[in-house]
DNA sequence: TTCGATTTGTTCGTATGTATT
DNA sequence: TAATACATACGAACAAATCGA
């Protein structure tokens, strides 16, 4: 009784396990559609039909007269390829009130590598309590005002050799160094936001008074194929900043 | 050298106007893609191609042996039609912690048609300061325990005939009553959040401490062609309950 | 209940246009 | 210029879901 999936779907699982696989890094193209359609031996239209599924879901990009590719976060991030860039801040809401879009300046405050999972934290990773992390706590500034305050929990299992120099000295945003160096693209985030009073860490770096109302973000980021790989608490001041979000 | 927009593009754009001018209300199919490829002389697959962005936008949705329709918002938050109704809450987001969905139960506090539009709000909406609106107050509970206390802004001209009666008295959502009564189809939403002391009315109806950290949400509803139809002003209790926010 | 008409869903194939290298 | 790759558009055939006779 039961259907089988119609082709195309099981093309596009195919290439998305092949993108999660760490294949066809950031740069380089998938095969041409032509070549896909013969490998999978199907028309080149039920190719396209598969990518634009992964398209639509951010884990690929197409270039006329140059290829399919897996985006690259920090390219994104520069380019203003076509008007006022979007997807450079599709991960980061904090804005001005009036919604101008500065570019954060990111300052790291600590890193720690090793940590124990706290237990709080594993199930939203699905890993195991106690698992070694790495920890980094960030100052994030809009236009020189302390705006936000991070703290980055990842499973170190899936971020080998990764060390303070490398994590301070990349070049671009954190995930575009989840990308380059260890393959995860980040596609997804969910967030969960609360109001609470400010902790005194957060107090200080925004200059608030204590237990004055922050926004606090908990934040969890998929890699292709919904594999988790980041969580961050973030608080931020949102006296002359909001969060803004726009659901279509 | 300006090369025009595809067919597929303006077929879309054809469409999304007369979805926008009130053709085809929520419930009676648009014709059949075989007739809307004969009345624009071009290939099925071309208003497919259309139709699909339509759909994509959540403007349409397509019901096989049955035909194309601009989405009930209602109906879609009555029927469990493919598992776990994600869109009855696709607006709504304000969560138990433990991630259970209950729908929330609303009591109108307040209602006024005629007030002259707040000068601060026009530009929201598009409209000049000082024309009429219709101000309504909600309480928002889930579970039997207060959650938001919601202030609700539209511009009387797009609500004509729209009093207190009508409002309370209708069906489902108030979404679905925008749909229904005036063919303002929701399909996108704007939402700017802070973290804020309580006003006293919020901490009165969530027996908070006066200035404790509430969450304010400020949302601009848009209908079908970008039109906005409606200002929210929103301040969710945020202890027990949390701003979900998936991004895709 | 069965059947046929209607409508969308899937898959195929082809031709041509446009952007990149 | 030529080759390659994606974008657009056309057309056809059959499958699957729905609905009413």
């Amino acid at each position: 009784m039961n259907a089988e999936p119609p082709l195309w779907r099981m093309i596009r699982d195919s290439l998305e396990a092949a993108l999660a696989a760490g294949e066809y890094p950031a740069g380089t193209p998938l095969p041409s559609e032509a070549k896909l359609a013969a490998r999978f031996g199907c028309a080149i239209g039920t190719v396209r039909r598969a990518v634009d599924e992964l398209v639509a879901a951010r884990a690929l990009v197409r270039r006329q007269g140059r290829g399919t590719f897996v985006p690259d976060h920090d390219a994104m991030a520069r380019l203003p390829h076509d008007g006022p860039d979007r997807t450079a801040f599709y991960f980061f809401h904090i804005r001005p009130e009036d919604g101008a879009r500065l570019p954060p300046e990111t300052e790291l405050l600590d890193f720690r590598a090793g940590l124990p999972c706290p237990a709080w934290i594993a199930p939203h990773l699905g890993i195991a309590a106690r698992a070694p992390m790495i920890f980094a706590r960030n100052l994030q500034r809009i236009g020189g005002r302390a705006v936000a305050l991070d703290e980055l929990w990842l499973p170190r299992a899936l971020f080998p050799g990764l060390d303070r120099a490398g994590f301070a000295g990349r070049d671009g945003t954190v995930y575009g160094l989840y990308q380059k160096r260890f393959g995860h693209s980040v596609i997804r985030t969910d967030e969960r936001l609360k109001a609470v009073p400010a902790p005194a860490e957060a107090a200080t770096a925004f200059d608030l008074a204590p237990g004055a109302p922050v926004l606090r973000i908990l934040r969890v980021a998929y890699a292709i194929g919904d594999r988790p790989v980041e969580l961050r608490i973030s608080h931020a001041d949102t006296r002359e900043h909001e969060y803004f979000n726009t659901l279509a």
